[in-house]
Order: C-alpha cells, then structure tokens, then sequence
DNA sequence: TAGTGGTCTAGACCACCAC
DNA sequence: TGGTGGTCTAGACCACTAT
C-alpha cells in the first residue's frame, strides 16, 4: 500500500494501452478518479500529471484530461563519459593523446560556437580504446577565452573529456548526430578503410552563456546508439 | 506569487551552476530550504525532486540530497511521424510506395523480433519526399499474425506510418541510430552516390509483448539528428 | 461563468539507511 | 536508531478556458 500514486498512475496507463480510454478520448476529472481510487485529489493529480510527462495524456484546464491521439514519442539517450561507456561495457579503458595545438580560432568554429572577435584555442586530438580497440577518435576545440587554464594542463594522461567535466560541470549543450564518411586520418586512427561510414556525434558546450568547447566524436564502425522507449 | 516550486527549483540550480553549492556538496534538508523560502515542505520537495530527475542532485534517505559529481547528460529527442516532421519545417511532403510483399518472416527478422514459429509478414518499402527531393528510404517489415487487416491496406495512399500510428497508437519501441554505406538501392532512391555514408534509424515495436513492426529508415545524405540539454 | 487542472499548506506516517 | 526523504491527506485558493 505504498506509493499510492504509482498505483494509480498503472491501472490508468493499462486503460489506456488496453484501449479503454481510446485516442482522443477525455478521461475522468481528478475528482471521479480519486473517488474511484479512494484516495486524494493531489495523489490523482501525481499520478496523471506524470502520464502527461510522459507524452501520454493532454491536459487543459476547464477542458480536462484527453488521451493523446498519437502518443508523443521521446527517446532519451544518457551521453556518458566515454571512459566510464567503455569500463561499463567490460572492456579496458586506454587513452591516447595524438596532437596539441594552440592557434588562433578559426573561422568556422566562430561561427559555429558565436565566438566574437578574435581569441586562441586549444586544439585536441585524442583516440580511445576499449581492450586496446580504437574506440573513438576526438577532435576537440577549447576557448581559452572562457578556460585560460586549459592551456596548462598535461592532457597526455587526463582526457579532455573527464578535465571538462570536473572543471565545468555544470553547462548546457547542443549534440546532433549524423553519418560521414572515413578519410584518412580516421582510417588510421580507427582501423577502419578510407570511405567507410561512420558514426559522429558533435557538441557544442557553454556555461553561464559563454561557449566552452566543440567536440567532434567520430566512432568506430559499426557503432550505434541504441534505446528503448 | 504562482509556482512557488518553480522560483525554489531555480533558485536551487542557480546556487548549483553557479557552484555555491559544488559538486558532491550535501545542501540543506526540505526542513530547513522550506524555512528559508518560506514555504512548505512539499514545496521544497516537489523542487528538489525535480532537480533530482533532471539529474543535477542524487537523493538518499537520511543521507540527504547532493550535488551530483557529473550531472547526468540526457540527451531527449522527439520521435516525430515523418510527415509532421517535413511539414513542420515548412516543407512539401510528399509519399511514395516502392514495393509492396507478402512473405514468410525471414530468419533475421525472426531472430531480431522475437517472433516463434514461422508466420508471414508484409514487407513495404517507400519514399518519403520534401519538396520533391528524397528525404527518408523506409523499409518495413509488418507482423501479419499481429495485425492480419494489414494486408488489405492500401499502402499507395496511406504511409504505413500514419496507418501504425493510428491503429496501434500505444506501443513499446526499441530504436537504434548507426551509420551506413549507399548501396546501388539506396542510392538511385535517396539521389547519392554509391557509398555515402548515411545516417540509419532502426526501430523494433512491440504492443503488450507482441512484435508488431520493424523499420530501417534511411536519410538522405548530410542529415543530422539535433538536440539541446 | 462555471468546471477543470495547478498549486500550496500543515500535518502526518513511514521506509530507508548512514551512523 | 534517528534523521532524511517519500508520500498521503483534506482542504483551500487560484488560473485558465470552454461554453
């Protein structure tokens, strides 16, 4: 008898999924169902208010609750560090720094990141391995504008990814994903041949509104990204 | 003076961004935050569970609630039917039927649904267009034991897509995101050369455990998968 | 304008678990 | 075992909006 709402929240769920309550169709006010459930109007209001979350009601004042016509789908991805990714899958970690630049920033990263006027950065190319397999290949951009202090840390020991992490925890972000086709860096970075297609994540991070890093991700072949929902 | 919680919750995130309250940091119980911000504490509750869910502070009974160390990321997406998703931007949708099949499951498809026995499917292939220019190859692969009337659908007209959406609204779904190469297929459908790389979307849906539908959809080249967090 | 959901409150009991 | 979060309740007032 614990976690009423819980309870609740199933049987209307199951309503629902069953075809109860079809498409469209208005469900009970909070009053009926905390009536029929014997329990608070608040414990009904959690209850449904998180079926809503869930993009499987719509809720409207005055008009009440309706099962939505087409459920809205949302797949949620946790984007790890890669580092615990790989130690959560079994396989060994390793890292391996491969270049470090510092240069002026360039044009396309500007634009990209809504960098003003002129500034360096610091370049990073790295590859992980899991079980000593290339695993990923790190292209990374960091504005010493917001991190002036990038430019004085060891990064052949500490990846950028798990430095950023602790130093900016706290940032919003922009990924997106796509296809792109193996050159010859990748090809011998990640094993793979010229022209194969692979996998690539980009992030763009700010904290309190000032761009921090860009990060081009690009997987070994085969890689996919998968969820259920 | 209306959702108190919400002023709270920010309140709390501002405190935690901005690091007055740093990562692993314990901050002050719903007692006293409720004393602070002058509310109840279910106030407080209802904001610090919030925050909780977002994945920027971990809770614990008579531990008490921290700030994580690495918030957890989750990247969101929504799952649009393709032709809202065309629409939206503002573009002319346009759908095609390629091919329409009656068979027996294949083995793969048997293996990757969880489908016993043998049973036949109706395999589709289309073309989904925006503004005249191919934006998604879906091939799809229908459970005729699960949905035997989707045989005398006319699929000419109607997308199996939207034809899905509206029969077996509330499912459950594994999707999957890789990259892949331009077969000749492919590449006369989508209007790109032979090897491109392209951005793969596979789905698995099942209604009340039973497989329903599996689909590749393919996209055009260059397409990204966007979201912020 | 009336009905519905959105939120707050004050108090209560309980489950968990670090100490 | 005591402190903390998790939840429920009964009642209240308010905001929105369909009618």
């Amino acid at each position: 008898m614990k976690a009423a709402f819980r309870d609740v929240k199933e049987v209307i769920r199951t309503r629902i999924v069953d075809g109860d309550w079809g498409p469209g169709e208005l469900i009970p006010n909070e009053i009926d169902l905390a009536a029929e459930f014997q329990c608070a109007r608040a414990t009904v209001n959690r209850a449904v208010r998180e079926l809503a979350e869930e993009g499987l009601v719509e809720r409207k004042r005055k008009a009440g609750t309706r099962v939505r016509m087409s459920p809205v789908r949302r797949a949620q991805f946790e984007i790890p560090v890669v580092r615990e990714e790989i130690e959560a899958s079994g396989r060994m970690y390793r890292y391996a720094l491969v270049r470090r630049d510092l240069c002026d920033t360039p044009d396309w990263l500007r634009a990209r990141m809504g960098l003003g006027d002129r500034g360096q950065v610091l370049h990073l190319v790295c590859v992980h391995y899991a079980d000593n397999n290339p695993y990923q290949y790190e292209d990374r951009w960091i504005n010493l504008a917001a991190l002036p202090n990038a430019a004085d840390v060891d990064f052949s020991e500490t990846s950028p990814n798990e430095w950023l992490v602790e130093t900016v925890p706290f940032s919003d972000a922009e990924i997106s994903f796509s296809a792109t086709a193996s050159d010859e860096v990748l090809a011998s970075h990640l094993g793979c041949a010229v022209g194969n297609p692979l996998f690539l994540a980009e992030r763009s991070t700010w904290w309190r509104g000032e761009p921090i890093t860009y990060v081009r991700m690009v997987f070994q072949r085969g890689h996919r990204m998968t969820t259920r929902f």
